[in-house]
DNA sequence: CTGCACATGTAATGGGTTACATGATTTA
DNA sequence: TAAATCATGTAACCCATTACATGTGCAG
């Protein structure tokens, strides 16, 4: 039904800055808020049903039918208002590389080397995506605070790589690329 | 039934390091794993008749029924290894203050002011909770990769400790308490 | 006219939390 | 003996992914 209003959320929230059909939201919350959040279809249509029945969120005038943009309504946007006033909790936490390394120990070191090696690109090319996006919300007028969560990508990312290179040399291996210099690469 | 093997693989590992209950299982996962892993009694127990019968795990011999400890067979360290060693994906990301924060310009600016003090409070408090955790594994013999995780841990606080401390200066107000000096505390 | 991208939905399934129900053992 | 803690389990519900089913309109 009307799931979580945590989709709830996400969809009037991206609503309330540009109306859009169902998917291209999904695209669109892909590519902005893909960092740190993720909707898939089997909930952004069913959750537009909701709120549309609800009188939050309506198709816009003009051409009827399929591929016509939903928009939020006033209430919608009272509504939105309400969501992000509520208090909110962190879920549990549930890192599955970090749940394997705990348990390293009985398995072929060259195995544990592998998922830090992996955690390594993934975090440096993560943040490399994000430094490359800076430069276009630094300059846009309302997106402080969009350029508030970029930083939280950034910042996360540059932790992430960084652990991963300290515990490569802890395990005796340095990264191969970008040697452990006096003054090394990548400082958070 | 079998939980994902995710939940098989966090609790043949613990029983790979120790016989527990299942009620001790859980909570030494939450002390131990708990920055980075949890699980609830309503996995833990299926997850374990599982796997008993499946013949993974077993009650110690001696005094049985209830209270009796588990412990992991030869079968179960194969099936613990084969489980590490399979492919995985990290789960995508869905971070409640940052979906939030995106959308911060829709509220009172001392709303989202709250919602930072308190990830900043938040982020330094566990980032004490595992530097006190460090020196216990530091000299632990068998901890070496114990070790790493909680590195991981104390990375992540501080990257989203710092992240905080400088969103709250971009949004034009001091953390309050910890004012940034030249030389600020807890850099990263 | 054929394939691709846009667009909307539903159903099956999986996985997980929370609350409930129950009982044994220890400790005050 | 009463309360707290240890211990085990089940049931209801919720949220979410994935796969499936379907149709439209445009570009090559």
């Amino acid at each position: 039904m009307a799931r979580t209003p945590q989709t709830q959320l996400a969809v009037l929230g991206a609503l309330s800055i540009e109306p859009m059909t169902g998917y291209r939201l999904r695209a669109e919350v892909v590519q902005t808020l893909g960092h740190f959040w993720h909707e898939s279809f089997g909930q952004v249509y069913p959750a537009l049903a909701a709120l549309e029945a609800a009188g939050m969120v309506e198709r816009e005038p003009g051409a009827a039918g399929a591929g016509t943009p939903f928009r939020i309504t006033a209430a919608g946007r009272e509504r939105l208002r309400e969501l992000l006033a509520e208090p909110f909790r962190q879920p549990p936490p549930r890192d599955p590389l970090l749940l394997r390394l705990f348990f390293g120990d009985q398995v072929d070191p060259a195995l544990v080397r592998g998922w830090l090696t992996a955690a390594l690109a993934e975090a440096e090319e993560a943040r490399a995506r994000y430094e490359a996006l800076r430069p276009e919300l630094e300059g846009a007028p309302g997106g402080r605070y969009r350029l508030l969560t970029l930083l939280a990508g950034v910042h996360g990312a540059a932790a992430r790589a960084q652990w991963a290179r300290e515990a490569l040399e802890l395990l005796g291996e340095a990264p191969g690329h970008a040697p452990p210099g006096p003054a090394g690469p990548g400082g958070a």
